[in-house]
DNA sequence: TGAAAAAGTAATGTCAGACATTTAAAGTTT
DNA sequence: AAACTTTAAATGTCTGACATTACTTTTTCA
């Protein structure tokens, strides 16, 4: 470890910092033990409350964890992909939701990642996969279901298509796409004649998956992408029209 | 705010969990100030140490920022795609490096990404887009170009490819997974001949973008894959010989 | 009158020391 | 040998103080 970088911020920030590279640069490895607080304390020359917020910043993205007791201490973590994938999401969502990004554009991003999987998804799906995509098909179908709950079907349909690839980083990368689009999808409402379009879209989209053919599945997922980018753009011109 | 959240975790912990949520949820919005540290430890109940620790544990994760003075305090950050990607890099690096992912799963999930952009940049690269290409394929043909640097060329060189989409989303998804393959990259030693392939493909990519060819653009990708996939795979059974 | 200088003030940043709690290991008893 | 007790080392939390920063207000003086 070093033990120098980016004067004129915060010292926690620093030290953070310096640990952080430590572990990205493998000097520090998965499960080896930091020191204790108080020994990095003396080694930088701060009190330990100071230590200890350098710490909380490191367990913040997952890179470290705590345990108490004798033989306690931080430890270096093995990044899950569900940690990272959760971390992806609320960082997706939040810049989606801050920084203006059209529904257009996140949609366009969706619908191109998720083609992406789409030959892979063909190829290698199992049983499983093709389940889940029948099942939430049908809850979709389901005419008391509320907007909400029908997204939420739509995600873990489109889920189990990415994850029929069978490829971990593919799905991880895509959680973020798919999960952070769900609250702008959330803004729509689904008529019963919009979300019989969406539903034989999907099936048609099973229907390929299942017999391995990728670019029908690709059609499926271009010709979902127009629908949906449709009935955006007829509810936000209805909505505009309301308010204007 | 609600005030009560996953018991059994570290109060520091449960506070930034609330606070985030009020963030998520909207219910703090962007540039937001947060009630200053003393005030937040008498809300919670708990010192000023506890609530500080929380609140690095946002700054972490850019949610917050904080500024000093009388009129300081805490404010909700409006994350920035380049945060939000230097963050994903880094968390993506280090889910690659740690849970011995394979280079071919990784490969794999880079090229099916980067073929989703190819038909959108061949439709809208502008002139920059293609001279960082051109650029970046010359300094590729440097004899004395180390193998760190050739592999750092190469990301630029996707990178332009992929920003080339002008989807800032499409690049945000995309920047994780190209750049945390870099150190996989760097595993490999690249020898002149194999360079010249590479470039070969390079050009037939940069080409098709430039003609707008979305499709020749994809079947570079996918030969570039095949061409990375096979190269990589001699390196590892060459080291594999050494030292078995 | 007006601009510069000084004082005031409220916030975060840092420190020191104490105590509470947890956990594993060492020691003791039965 | 098993069960219980003690010990020790670590993190978790609290208190109170002081340092630093930066905006606001007041004062000074040309």
């Amino acid at each position: 470890m070093k033990t120098s970088l980016v004067p004129s911020a915060d010292l926690s920030a620093q030290i953070a910092a310096n640990i952080r590279d430590a572990i990205v640069s493998g000097a520090l490895i998965v499960d080896e033990r930091l020191p204790s607080e108080a020994e990095l304390a003396l080694k930088f020359d701060v009190s330990r409350a100071t230590v200890r917020e350098a710490l909380k910043r490191l367990a913040a993205q997952s890179l470290i964890r705590t345990q108490r007791g004798a033989t306690g201490g931080a430890f270096v973590n093995r990044i899950s992909f569900e940690a990272a994938q959760a971390q992806q999401i609320t960082t997706s969502t939040l810049l989606l939701s801050m920084n203006d990004v059209s529904f257009e554009t996140a949609c366009e991003a969706r619908y191109a990642l998720e083609r992406a999987c789409a030959p892979l998804s063909a190829m290698r799906r199992n049983s499983n996969h093709i389940n889940v995509m029948r099942d939430e098909i049908k809850a979709q179908g389901e005419v008391e279901l509320s907007d909400e709950a029908f997204c939420a079907s739509d995600v873990a349909f489109h889920r189990a298509l990415v994850d029929g690839a069978g490829n971990p980083v593919l799905s991880y990368q895509l959680a973020g796409a798919v999960e952070a689009m769900q609250p702008l999808m959330n803004m729509i409402t689904f008529t019963a004649r919009s979300r019989d379009a969406i539903i034989a879209l999907h099936v048609a989209i099973a229907d390929a998956i299942e017999a391995q053919d990728g670019p029908a599945a690709s059609a499926g997922l271009t010709a979902l992408e127009a629908e949906t980018q449709t009935l955006a753009r007829r509810v936000f011109a209805q909505r505009k029209g309301h308010t204007g």
